[in-house]
RNA sequence: GCCCGCUUGGUGGAAUUGGUAGACACACAGGACUUAAAAUCCUGAGGCUCGAAAGAGCCGUGCCGGUUCGAGUCCGGCAGCGGGCACCA
C-alpha cells in the first residue's frame, strides 16, 4: 500500500539535501548563459505574509525552470532593512531598532527556508549592514562629484507627524503617505539627486522597455509628464525685468487678455511687501488645503496687481497681471497667459473679473463673423484668426510659427517641460542610511574622505522625544572639516530608504565585494531577466531604480541603462473579512462557516457578518500567515495553490477550500506515483530508446504526456502559471484513469515510466520537494534540481486523427474524427454524411462549404 | 475632468488570438467503501423546452448595434466595476 506522504518530513530533507550540496550557488561565468531572476526584496516586518508566498513562489518557479533549461541563474534575496517602523518599534517596545530589525530578518529568513525557494542565501544582504550602506555612500558621493546630487533650498512637504521632509511621490493627497497627516510646506535646505537631468531619457527608453507591463510604461509616462510648448518672456510696463510663463498654446497667443502668477512667485511676494491687500490674498491661499477635496470645493480666484505685461505681438496691449490660487509654483515657471476662448479655466476666471474673450481659432464649420464663445471654450482644432502673422494657419502650424516668431524678437522659445521634479533625498531620521557629507562654514558642503567611510550610524540614541536622533546625539555630529580641518558640523539626514533599493539588484552580483559593484560581474550579470513584484512599486521604486542604473553608468560603475529587462506585476492576495455583532473585526480561524453559507463565531455561536474580499491587513484581521499554512499542510501545498486558479496578474482570493483541494492534489500525486512504483517495480530502471511497437493504448499515453511538456513550458514562458497548472492536473487525471492491464507490457512499463518521470519534471519548478521525491523513487541517481528539463517530441504533440466541427450557416451540428490534413473532398463528403447535418440542411444544397483544415467544416445554405 | 484596464456557470477561471464556449479546479448533488465519520473512488451538472429514456431543439460570454460563412475574441455606442494622474497652463 503507498504510504501517506510526509510533506513535514520529506521537505526538510530536500532543503538540507540542497543546502548542503550548494544546489543554488551561483558564479558568474561567461561561457554560459545567464538568467536573473529577482522578487522585489521585503521589508523586515516581522513575519512573511501571504503577498510574499505569491512573489516568492512565482520567482522561483522561473528560477527553477531557467536552471532545468540550461541557464546560469542568480536567483538571491535580501532585505530593505531601513525605515521608520524600526524607530516606532524602538519607541513603543523600548528596542533598538537594529535589534528588532535584525530578529525580525532571522524570524523571516526561517520562513523563507521552510517555503523550500532555490535561492542563493551567500549573497543574502539587509541595506542597514554597514557592508551595504558603505557603498550607497560611495556611490552618492561619486553622483556628487559628477553634478548628479546637490543641495537646495526648496519648499518640501513636511510630515509634522513622522517629523520629516517627504518626497512627491510620498505625498498622497496632500497626506503623508506613512502618517496620514496633512502635510505642511516648509522652506528647508535638502540634499537632491537630479532625476530630470533624464527626464526625457527615462520617457523614451520606456519604449524599449516591451517586456514590462504596458500599464506600468504608461504610469511612469504620465509620472514624468512632458509637455512641449514655448515659454514666453513677457515685458512690464516701467520695468526693465520680464514676466517668463509656460505655455503649450502659443498659438492663441493673440486671445490673450491676462496674466497670473503663482501666490509663491516671486513677483507676487513683491507685490506683497508694498501692497497689504495683495499680501492678505497670498496668506488666504496658502492656508487653503491642498486635499484633493479642498482643491475641488475651491473657487478660482485672483487678485489683480498694479503690474501690467506688454503683449509679445500686438503693440500697446496691455495684460493686467494677477496673482491667482489656481497657479502652481511648481509646475512651468509659475506663471501663465490666460486666453479664455480656448480654455476653459481662463474662461471662467474671465467672466468672473470681467475680462475681453477673443476667439483666435475658428471650428471648422463657424462663421468668422459670427463665432463667439459662451459658456464653453473652444479647445478643439481649427483655422487661426484675428491674429496677425499666423492668420489661416492650423493650430499646430501656429505653434510653429509663434515659437519662431518669438525666438525671433528674443520674447522667448519652444521648450519642453516635465512634470517630474528632482528627488528630494534627506529624511530627518536615524534608522536610514547616513548621508557622507560634512558642513564646514567656510568651505560648504565637503564629501566625507573615503578613508572614513563608511558613516556609521551611532548606536547610542533614544526615541522618547520626536525628531531625529541623529541631529540629538552629544558628540556623532561634531567632526572637523575634511578639508580645511575646522570645526564642522556632519550630515544628521539619512537617505529616503528608495535610495537603497535602487541598486541593490546591482550589489546582488557581487555583495561582499570591497566596491560597490564589480564590473565585471555587473556585466555579466545585468539587466535583471525577470523582475518580479507589486504594482504599488510602478512609479517610485523603478523609476528611480531606472534613474539610479543611468547614474552608475555616468560614473562607470556599470555599462547599461535598464536594470530590468521584463518585469512582471503580480496581483494581491485577498480573504475575506469577518465582524461580529459588536462591529469588532474576527480572525478568519474565529470564525466557522455553515454550509448554508452563513457564519458564526467559533467560541460564542453568534452570527459572524461575512464581508467583502479584501487585501489581506492586519488592521482588518483577514490573514492567514503562511507560518501556519506550511505547518499544516508544507510548503509545496502553499505553492501550488498561489499558483493555481487565478493568473498571477489578478488578485486571488485566499480560501481554505482552495487550500485543501491544493493539498488533496499533493497526497494524490504521491499516491499515484508510489502506486505504479510498486506495482512495476521496473519502473525504477533508466529509461533507454523508445521501443517500437507500442501498443494504442501506449501511444495515446506517450502523447498526452509530450502534449503537456509541451503546453506547460509554453505556460511557464509566458507568466501562466494558472493554466500550467490545470494541464498537470488534466495529465494527473490522464495517468489516473490508465488502465494497468493496458500497459503491462515492457512496452506499456516503458511508457508509464516515461510519463511517470515527465510528470515529476513538470512538477519541480512548482512543488520541488515532492517532485524530487518521486524522482528519487523512480530511481534516478541525479537530483531532480540538477536535470534538464524535458523536451517535447514534435512527432507526438500532432494527433494524425483530429476532430473537426460541422457547421451548418456556423451553427455546430456535430463533430467528425478526420483524418490530419484530410483533402477537402473528403472533409467535405464526410460532413454531409452526418444525419444531423442532413437535417439541419433540410433538404437545401449548400451554396459554399467553407474548410478550416483540420478545424471547421462550415456548410452555407 | 484626462488616461488605462476589466465584465464568461453557484465560485476562481480556460478558450490554440476570428473557428466545437465553459478546459482545470473549488463548491454542490447522487452512489460505492465504512458500524459510523474522515479519507478515497465512481457518476452528474450553463439555462430553458420536449422526452420514460436515449436524445432532440432553442437560448447563452454586461447591454445595444455592426463587420463576417462564423464573434467571448474585431469595429461603433452605452452601462457597471477597478486602477493611474489631476487647479499641469
Amino acid at each position: 500500500m503507498p504510504s501517506r506522504y510526509n510533506f513535514l518530513e520529506t521537505e526538510t530533507k530536500w532543503q538540507s539535501v540542497w543546502a548542503e550540496r550548494g544546489s543554488f550557488r551561483t558564479e558568474a561565468d561567461p561561457k554560459r548563459p545567464k538568467y536573473y531572476v529577482l522578487e522585489m526584496f521585503p521589508y523586515p516586518s516581522g513575519r512573511i505574509h501571504m503577498g510574499h508566498v505569491r512573489n516568492y513562489t512565482m520567482g522561483d518557479v522561473v528560477a527553477r525552470y531557467k536552471r532545468a533549461r540550461g541557464f546560469n541563474v542568480l536567483h538571491p534575496m535580501g532585505w530593505d532593512a531601513f525605515g521608520l517602523p524600526a524607530e516606532n518599534a524602538a519607541r513603543d517596545q523600548k528596542i533598538h531598532p537594529a535589534r528588532w530589525t535584525y530578529d525580525n530578518i532571522a524570524a523571516m529568513r526561517a520562513e523563507l527556508k521552510r517555503m523550500g525557494l532555490s535561492l542563493d542565501w551567500k549573497r543574502e544582504l539587509a541595506t542597514c549592514h554597514p557592508g551595504y550602506y558603505k557603498y550607497q555612500q560611495q556611490l552618492f558621493l561619486d553622483f556628487f562629484k559628477a553634478g548628479l546630487a546637490y543641495r537646495g533650498e526648496a519648499f518640501v512637504n513636511w510630515d509634522p507627524v513622522d517629523h520629516t521632509v517627504l518626497a512627491n511621490e510620498q505625498v498622497i493627497d496632500g497626506r503623508g503617505w506613512r502618517s496620514g497627516a496633512p502635510v505642511e510646506k516648509k522652506k528647508l535646505s535638502q540634499w537632491f539627486l537630479k532625476i530630470t537631468a533624464y527626464a526625457d531619457e527615462l520617457l523614451e527608453a520606456l519604449k524599449g522597455l516591451d517586456r514590462w507591463p504596458e500599464k506600468v510604461r504608461l504610469m511612469q509616462e504620465n509620472w514624468i509628464g512632458k509637455s512641449t510648448g514655448a515659454y514666453v518672456r513677457f515685458k512690464l510696463k516701467d520695468r526693465a525685468d520680464r514676466l517668463t510663463i509656460f505655455t503649450t498654446r502659443p498659438d492663441t497667443l493673440f486671445g490673450a487678455s491676462f496674466m497670473a502668477v503663482s501666490p509663491d512667485h516671486p513677483l507676487a511676494e513683491e507685490a506683497a511687501r508694498s501692497d497689504p491687500r495683495a499680501a492678505a490674498f497670498i496668506a488666504e491661499c496658502r492656508a487653503a488645503g491642498t486635499s484633493e477635496a479642498a482643491i475641488e470645493a475651491q473657487e478660482k480666484k485672483g487678485y489683480r496687481t498694479a503690474l501690467e505685461a506688454l503683449h509679445p505681438f500686438i503693440k500697446d496691449k496691455r495684460l493686467p497681471v494677477y496673482i491667482a490660487n489656481f497657479v502652481l509654483m511648481e509646475y512651468g515657471t509659475g506663471a501663465i497667459f490666460g486666453c479664455p476662448a480656448h480654455d476653459q479655466r481662463d474662461l471662467d476666471f474671465a467672466r468672473k473679473y470681467g475680462l475681453d474673450v477673443t476667439p483666435v481659432v475658428l471650428p471648422p464649420d463657424a462663421d468668422p463673423g459670427s463665432f463667439a464663445i459662451a459658456e464653453l471654450a473652444y479647445t478643439e482644432d481649427g483655422a487661426i484668426y484675428n491674429s496677425g502673422f499666423m492668420n489661416g494657419l492650423g493650430v499646430e502650424a501656429a505653434k510653429m510659427a509663434a515659437g519662431a516668431r518669438l525666438k525671433e524678437q528674443g520674447d522667448g522659445e519652444p521648450t519642453t517641460i516635465f512634470r517630474l521634479r528632482d528627488w528630494l533625498v534627506s529624511r530627518q531620521r536615524y534608522w536610514g542610511c547616513p548621508i557622507p557629507i560634512i558642513h564646514c562654514e567656510k568651505c560648504g558642503p565637503q564629501p566625507v574622505p573615503a578613508k572614513d567611510l563608511p558613516v556609521k550610524l551611532p548606536d547610542d540614541v533614544t526615541f522618547d522625544q520626536p525628531g531625529n536622533p541623529l541631529d540629538r546625539h552629544p558628540t556623532w555630529k561634531h567632526v572637523d572639516c575634511p578639508n580645511c580641518g575646522a570645526k564642522a558640523r556632519r550630515e544628521t539626514d539619512t537617505f529616503d530608504t528608495f535610495v537603497d533599493s535602487s541598486w541593490y539588484f546591482a550589489r546582488f552580483c557581487s555583495p561582499r565585494a570591497d566596491v560597490p559593484v564589480e564590473r565585471d560581474k555587473v556585466d555579466y550579470w545585468l539587466p535583471v531577466d525577470q523582475y518580479i513584484g507589486g504594482v504599488e512599486h510602478a512609479i517610485l521604486h523603478l523609476l528611480y531604480s531606472r534613474f539610479f542604473t543611468r547614474a552608475m553608468k555616468l560614473t562607470h560603475h556599470a555599462k547599461l541603462d535598464e536594470p530590468f529587462a521584463g518585469l512582471f506585476t503580480q496581483g494581491m492576495v485577498l480573504h475575506e473579512s469577518y465582524k461580529d455583532r459588536a462591529g469588532q473585526w474576527l480572525y478568519p480561524e474565529e470564525v466557522e462557516k455553515r454550509p448554508d453559507g452563513g457564519a458564526v463565531h467559533v467560541k460564542t455561536g453568534q452570527a459572524v457578518e461575512v464581508g467583502r474580499k479584501e487585501v489581506m491587513s492586519k488592521s482588518k484581521k483577514n490573514v492567514v500567515p503562511p507560518a501556519r499554512i506550511i505547518e499544516t499542510y508544507g510548503a509545496d501545498t502553499a505553492r501550488w495553490f498561489v499558483l493555481s486558479d487565478s493568473p498571477p496578474e489578478r488578485d486571488m482570493e485566499w480560501t481554505d477550500a482552495g487550500v485543501e483541494g491544493a493539498w488533496r492534489f499533493t497526497q494524490r500525486l504521491w499516491r499515484l506515483a508510489e502506486g505504479w512504483i510498486e506495482a512495476f517495480p521496473a519502473l525504477k530502471e533508466e529509461l533507454g530508446a523508445a521501443p517500437r511497437d507500442l501498443s494504442a493504448d501506449a501511444v495515446a499515453l506517450r502523447r498526452a504526456a509530450h502534449k503537456t511538456v509541451a503546453a506547460v513550458t509554453e505556460d511557464i514562458e509566458k507568466f501562466r502559471f494558472n493554466s500550467g497548472v490545470a494541464k498537470i492536473y488534466a495529465l494527473a487525471n490522464t495517468l489516473s484513469d490508465v488502465k494497468p492491464e493496458a500497459l503491462a507490457d515492457a512496452g506499456g512499463l516503458w511508457v508509464r515510466k516515461e510519463a511517470l518521470d515527465i510528470l515529476a519534471q513538470l512538477i519541480g519548478p512548482m512543488l520541488p520537494h515532492l517532485a524530487e521525491e518521486i524522482w528519487l523513487s523512480l530511481g534516478h541517481n541525479r537530483l531532480l534540481v540538477e536535470t534538464a528539463w524535458p523536451e517535447a517530441d514534435p512527432t507526438l504533440t500532432i494527433d494524425d486523427v483530429v476532430t473537426v466541427a460541422v457547421q451548418v450557416n456556423g451553427k455546430l451540428r456535430a463533430t467528425i474524427s478526420l483524418p490530419r490534413d484530410c483533402d477537402r473532398a473528403a472533409a467535405e463528403a464526410a460532413a454531409l454524411a452526418e444525419p444531423a447535418v442532413q437535417r439541419a440542411l433540410e433538404g437545401r444544397n449548400p451554396k459554399k462549404v467553407i474548410l478550416v483544415p483540420n478545424r471547421i467544416v462550415n456548410v452555407v445554405v
